[in-house]
DNA sequence: CCTATTTTTCAGAAATTTCTGAAATCTCTG
DNA sequence: CAGAGATTTCAGAAATTTCTGAAAAATAGG
């Protein structure tokens, strides 16, 4: 495994950003290399690579497969397991989205619907605050759903149809009349 | 402080999801507890009511400040300093998604535009991962963008449009033309 | 420019997270 | 179904992060 600068650079990187991200050095670092790898990678290859121990490397892969993040590939007359990452790259994003969706903003809109469900508690601000939230959450996941729910290159055209966005919703706060119609 | 049960899960929910936010337990307790107080709050009553130390509160508050995520406020004939959560929800959300931005996607937009300046390093499909990882962040930033230029009335109808969100791109992936004709 | 009050800093303690090596488990293949 | 190779588990070590108490610094009011 040959480990030019520019992927070192990369991968200490992604090492680095790793905590920032949710997850450990060792992870982002796996991740980093698997990217940029243009072949599948087995443990122990990822294990020199990095420098790490080979039950950590083990203990990255099962993190990153429980993120969805790789995925296992087999060589035929070779019985190890060889881990990439998806070649597209809105896969990823779409992946990484969802999973993080998943961890930071569910169980939080969970909380906040069990603790409506409870009931009044004597605190009129504090319920009022909660439900604006939940609310504002149902609203994002929402958006988060439809835009998901398109397909790669309408939601790339979204993207990047810039200015104009804004143009989209007309000065009344509605939709605009000619896009109402439409089926 | 009276401290409610439904005061005292919500900090609870939030100091346990802190680490999964990038922030640690006090600090979510502490911005639980002021997001749900229709007062301001000074440091020693956050202190008493979260049971921690008052350093932690103070280091607390200052990274919650970093953040952007409160406010101080003076009350008349105290000199002490009082803190709040914006009452807007929307202000809010925007700072978070700033902060967070700024801390877990611009160091890496510059690094690799960095990487790729340091030209040709004998690897033509990291290079081209890369460059297509830079572009693909810097699409979805300039989105992110133009969203946040939005004001909030529009951003809300924008993402209560709902389904016919997929109706504002055309089939053949262009902007449908009605649109486009508008300034 | 003191003094009382409030806030911040910081070194070390406590807690948590990450990492390792060794052993256990799994799984192909002959 | 034995055994070689591959992977996972896990207890403890190492590293990192968080928290505290004490001391220092800042600030307003007299």
């Amino acid at each position: 495994m040959k480990t030019t600068p520019l992927l070192q650079e990369f991968i200490l990187h992604f090492g680095e950003m790793g905590s920032r991200w949710g997850i450990n050095r060792t992870v982002g670092q796996i991740y980093a290399l698997l990217f940029l790898s243009s072949e599948p990678l087995n443990a122990e290859t990822i294990t020199d690579a990095l420098g790490i121990s080979r039950s950590n490397t083990s203990m990255g892969l099962k993190e990153l497969q429980s993120w969805n993040l790789v995925r296992l590939k087999h060589i035929p007359g070779d019985r190890r397991d060889y881990f990439t990452t998806p070649d597209d790259l809105w896969e990823i994003v779409r992946t990484l989205v969802a999973e993080r969706k998943k961890r930071e903003i569910d169980p939080t809109l969970t909380k906040l619907r069990e603790l409506e469900m409870q009931g009044p508690a004597g605190d009129d601000y504090a319920e009022a605050r909660i439900a604006e939230l939940r609310e504002l959450i149902e609203m994002m996941t929402g958006f988060y759903a439809e835009l998901d729910r398109l397909e790669t290159d309408r939601l790339v055209k979204l993207m990047t149809t810039g200015r104009r966005i804004a143009g989209l919703i007309d000065k009344t706060g509605g939709v605009i009349p000619a896009l109402a119609k439409r089926k």
